[in-house]
Order: structure tokens, then sequence, then C-alpha cells
DNA sequence: TTTCTGACAACAA
DNA sequence: ATTGTTGCCAGAA
């Protein structure tokens, strides 16, 4: 389509590249694309893609850890038991020791 | 066409 | 430290 398609192929193949128990955030894509300040355009390209099971976007999180898109999952829950199901402990909303589970993008 | 909003994050006061 | 505003880009009304 246009040259932003390059933005919008990088973050799914950044994103389908997550490797299993490891999470990244909305930010560290972002500015592995070049624009620090673009997080909300990596939420932007998962929302379009959420039907997309081939891309684990419960892998990606905020830089608090928050799960702020499991509210776009099925259910209630379904992004918290995903990432548990991997390995990793999720308090309140929000993955304990983040950086231990944190994944850092490359192509 | 203009305006607002959105899976966020950085900056200013 | 906390609160409010700005930047990012595209899509919807």
């Amino acid at each position: 389509m246009t040259e932003k398609n390059n933005f919008y192929t990088e973050v799914l193949e950044i994103v389908k590249q997550i490797p299993y128990g490891k999470v990244t955030t909305y930010g560290r894509i972002a500015q592995y694309l070049g624009s620090k300040r673009g997080a909300r355009m990596v939420g932007w390209v998962l929302n379009k893609q959420k039907g997309n099971i081939e891309i684990p976007a419960h892998r990606v999180v905020n830089r608090k850890g928050l799960l702020t898109g499991k509210m776009h999952f099925e259910g209630t829950d379904l992004m918290q038991n995903l990432l548990e199901n991997e390995g990793i402990k999720i308090v309140d909303n929000q993955i304990v020791d983040l950086e231990n589970y944190l994944w850092e993008p490359k192509i």
C-alpha cells in the first residue's frame, strides 16, 4: 500500500517473533521502529489484527507491565490466563518482575 | 474536510 | 511525586 505499511508490517513481524514466556512493551517496539513516542500506533496496529491468532498480542503490555489491552480479548482474563500459562506471574493485571520476562525487539 | 479518539509514553509545570 | 498536555499515525463520525 504505502510507505507507512512498513511501520504496520514491522510491528506485526516483531510481535510474531516474541518468544514463548517472554513479553515486550508498546514503547519498546515503537522506539525500535524509530518513533519513541509512537507507542499508540503499536496498539493501533494490534487492534486491527486482534482477530489474527498468529499475533500473540497478549505478550505486548505497557511499560509498567500492566495488561492494558486485556479488555480487547475475550472474556475478562483471557490475556492474563494466556500469560500465566507461559509461566508469567501476574498480580492485579500487572506482570510481576517485568524485566525478568522482557524481550527486546529485533528483526 | 475537520475533529476526535485510540492496546502508550514522554515531557512540562 | 502527581497531574495535565503533547507526540505519534490512521481511521471513524
